[in-house]
DNA sequence: TGGCTATTGTAACATAATGATACAATAATA
DNA sequence: TATTATTGTATCATTATGTTACAATAGCCA
C-alpha cells in the first residue's frame, strides 16, 4: 500500500475500507527493458509500489484503476488482479511511523495506517511512451525503474513485483496482453524482444513470427520504418480492443 | 462469507479483520460428477459457500485452510486463491439481517456483519471419500451438491462457484492438481472422466492416456481392479506430494 | 465351459504444431 | 555500387496431438 494525500486521511480513515490496500505493479517497456513505476515517500528513501485504498462505495477494480490512472495519467489501462498478500508477517508499521514522523505527523499507535493490511495485488500494462509518471501527494517522486535495478522496497514489495512478473509471464501465452505494453504500431522484432524480456529466454524468430501472425490478431500497417542499415520491417497493429 | 459460530462473534467483530471475508469453493468428485460443499443457515433456506473471517494475527492462507479443514475434517488440503470479489454491488446485508433475526439476534445497523465485505475466493480440492462434511455452528447443514443442481445461493456465491470452476479448468493443464480430487489409487478412466467433467468436453482416450503417462508423475500400482465385465484396468498413484 | 460383451492398453498412422536452417530482399552506409 | 545487418519467409526436421484399429481379458450367460 501507499499512503494517500494528507487531505484525504485522518486518524480513523473515514471514507475508506480499513485493513485492505491495493498495490499496483505498473509495467512499462522501453529500450528492451521491463520497467516498473516506483515512488519514494517524501523526505525519506523508502521506495514503494503505487498503491491506495478502497473507498467505502467503490468497486475494488475501480480503485485499482484509479490508482493506476493517477500515477500514469492514462485511461483505459489494462489491469489484472494477480494475488492477495495476506501473511501476518507482512505487518510492519515502523516504516510508516517514520514516514509520518518525518513529515510532521505524530500518529497514535491506533492510527489506521499503522494497522495490519491485507494487500490486493494488481498488475497494469501501459504504453511507456504515453505514460506520465506522477507522484501522489505524500511522495517525492514517481519514476520508471528497470526491473533489474530497483532500489530496496518497503515491506514485501519486491516479492510483489516478482510475483506480478510471474503472473504476467504465465498469462502471456494464454491471453493476448503483451500488446498493451507497446505503442499502437510496432515491429515484429519489438514484440519478440518484449516477449523475450518477460519470459526471460530467447525465442526463435521464424517460429515466433509464424505463431503470432497465425493468431490472426495483427494487421500489417502499410507504412514502413526507417532508421537502420538494413531491410525495413513492417509495422503491425493489434486488431482487437484493449480489455 | 459465512457467519461464524455465535460464541466467536459480537457486535464489533473483536479479534477478526473487518470488511474482509474468505469464501471457499470446496470441490469433490463422485459418481463422475463435480460436487461442491454448501451449507444452509439455521432455520432458513439461505444457502452459502463455506466461509469465514481472518483472525487478527492469522495468515490469510491459514484462515482459508482453517475454514476448509473445519468443513471437511481433513488436513493437508489443496487450496488456491483464485479471485477477489470486491464490487460494491455485492453488498447486500438483508439476508444476514433476516438470518440473525430468525435465530434470535437483533443486530444494530452498525453490526460488523452487516457492513460491506470484500471476499477472497479460494478453491479447495479434496478426496470425496475422505471428507466428512460438517456444518459450522450457525448452519443446519453442510452437504455435497452436484454442480449442475445447486440451490440458489446468497449474494454472488453462484458466480463465485462459476469463477472457481473456470480457474480450476485453466490450472488443470499447467499445474498437476486434478489428482487431489481422487483417492490415492485410481484408474486412468476415472482420471479421464474427472478431466472431462472439469473441462466440460470429451477427450480421446489414447491421447489422454499417452499424455498423462508421458508426464512421468504416475506410478502403476501392481494391484488390479475388479468389478466390471471387462478387462481389469491398472491402478495408478500420483508420485509427487500434495502441495 | 466357451463364446459374448464391454472396456482397457497400446500400436500405428495422419495431421498439426513447433524447432531449426537457409536464403533472398533491402535500407542505410561507406 | 558493394557491404552489412536485419527482415520475411520457404523448407525441412522433430515433436506433439488427433484418430483408427485391434488384441487382451474379466465377468456374464447360454
Amino acid at each position: 500500500m501507499s499512503i494517500k494525500p494528507a487531505d484525504e486521511i485522518n486518524e480513523n480513515g473515514t471514507g475508506f475500507i480499513k485493513n485492505v490496500a491495493i498495490d499496483t505493479v505498473i509495467f512499462g517497456f522501453h529500450d528492451n527493458m521491463l520497467k516498473v513505476l516506483l515512488s519514494a515517500y517524501k523526505n525519506t528513501s523508502y521506495f514503494a509500489l503505487p498503491g491506495g485504498f478502497i473507498r467505502e462505495k467503490e468497486n475494488l477494480n475501480d480503485a485499482a484503476r484509479r490508482v493506476a490512472s493517477e500515477r500514469t495519467g492514462l485511461d483505459d489501462i489494462f489491469l489484472e488482479q494477480f494475488y492477495v498478500f495476506g501473511d501476518y508477517a507482512r505487518y510492519d508499521p515502523e516504516p510508516f511511523k517514520i514516514i509520518m514522523e518525518v513529515n510532521g505527523n505524530h500518529p497514535s499507535e491506533s492510527h489506521w495506517l499503522l494497522q495490519r493490511f491485507i494487500s490486493i495485488g494488481y498488475y497494469a500494462l501501459v504504453d511507456f511512451t504515453k505514460a506520465t509518471p506522477t507522484p501522489a501527494a505524500i511522495f517525492d517522486s514517481c519514476n520508471w525503474y528497470d526491473l533489474n535495478s530497483m532500489p530496496p522496497l518497503i515491506q514485501d514489495h519486491t516479492q510483489i513485483v516478482q510475483k506480478a512478473l510471474e503472473a504476467l509471464g504465465a498469462n502471456l501465452d494464454n491471453k493476448l496482453i503483451g500488446f498493451n505494453l507497446l505503442p499502437e504500431d510496432f515491429t515484429m522484432g519489438e514484440l519478440q524482444r518484449l516477449y523475450e524480456t518477460i519470459l526471460g529466454k530467447k525465442l526463435l524468430r521464424p517460429a515466433f513470427q509464424r505463431k503470432i501472425l497465425g493468431l490472426g490478431i495483427l494487421e500489417r500497417v502499410a507504412k514502413k520504418w526507417t532508421g537502420g542499415a538494413h531491410k525495413a520491417p513492417y509495422l503491425y497493429r493489434f486488431i482487437s480492443k484493449k480489455m
